[in-house]
DNA sequence: CCAATTGGCACCAAATTGGTGCCCTTTCCC
DNA sequence: GGGAAAGGGCACCAATTTGGTGCCAATTGG
């Protein structure tokens, strides 16, 4: 089914809150507030962005998470594989694995023909190419950031 | 989990093998020896795209299945669309129904702002963008058409 | 020391997927 | 007319994936 997991959904969520506090630390509990998500789910789902490397935490009373890296430079992409792993494809490793025809063996240049491997690279390459910058930049209040995400209505705003 | 499910990947596969015969009857027996594919799954599978109106079929002795439309005109889109329903978002039907912040409330302009809509729209615009011609024309023997598809290898290519 | 917070696992129920069984209907061909 | 070859319809099933919990340990600020 071509579609996201709630986790990622989650995680984007979290994702551009952080991107919103760059600079600061934020609990799971801030961001918990925020959104109608099962608060520990998304402990779950940081957690995970955390150990993709994508959030640095710090544990202790007034820990939280945080961007390892500026919101420009973090994409969609990264965040989708981090939560549900590189889409199938990943260009044609797959292929090269499993010893296929022989043609793109050799990683150097990869112009794989399979034009369906294409198609799958041309999604992933949109992930990648959207940041959360500009997700985040759209001026979206929090429960729009909510609906943007999951299609659906954020009850508890706040 | 961004990928498709085994059944639209048959199908697809089913509409390619159709594509290349284009103007002839050929029935489930005759895909299913070419491709590692479960005989019934198959079946079932083309059964749907039929209904879906993409294909069209023939009962009796010599009857079999043939591509409603010229391969040029029927998208991967459509094809996933009939097998695993449209990617949720659908633009923002789904924002609109549920009634959600009131700008998109009328059909007619719809630049949704959200962005992750967006990027869901520009994967299926991809989708629709790609016709079965297109990945026809990628000059394929029978199992490299199957490794496009699956990602696995085509075990009795025969 | 205590409360707040992240870290790690194991576990579970529901939904989705992938796949079968079984039988009916239509049509060609001998 | 009768049989074989095809598609059509359902119900059903097992494995996997998803979405979500429980529970407790480790860290750290006050």
């Amino acid at each position: 089914m071509l579609k996201l997991t709630k986790r990622t959904e989650y995680g984007l969520i979290a994702m551009l809150h952080l991107a919103d506090r760059e600079g600061e630390v934020v609990s799971v509990r801030e961001i918990g507030d925020r959104y109608p998500i099962p608060r520990r789910i998304l402990a779950e789902t940081v957690k995970e962005l955390s150990r993709s490397g994508l959030l640095e935490s710090q544990r202790g009373a007034s820990g939280g998470y945080w961007l390892a890296r500026p919101a420009e430079t973090i994409s969609v992409g990264e965040v989708v594989t981090a939560l549900e792993g590189a889409p199938a494809l990943t260009s044609c490793q797959d292929l090269a694995v499993s010893g296929a025809d022989g043609s793109c063996d050799v990683q150097p240049m990869c112009p794989i023909r399979s034009p369906l491997q294409r198609l799958r690279e041309g999604i992933w390459r949109l992930l990648q190419g959207t940041t959360l910058r500009s997700l985040a930049d759209s001026s979206l209040e929090p429960h729009q950031i909510f609906t943007a995400v999951t299609g659906e209505i954020a009850p508890h705003t706040s």
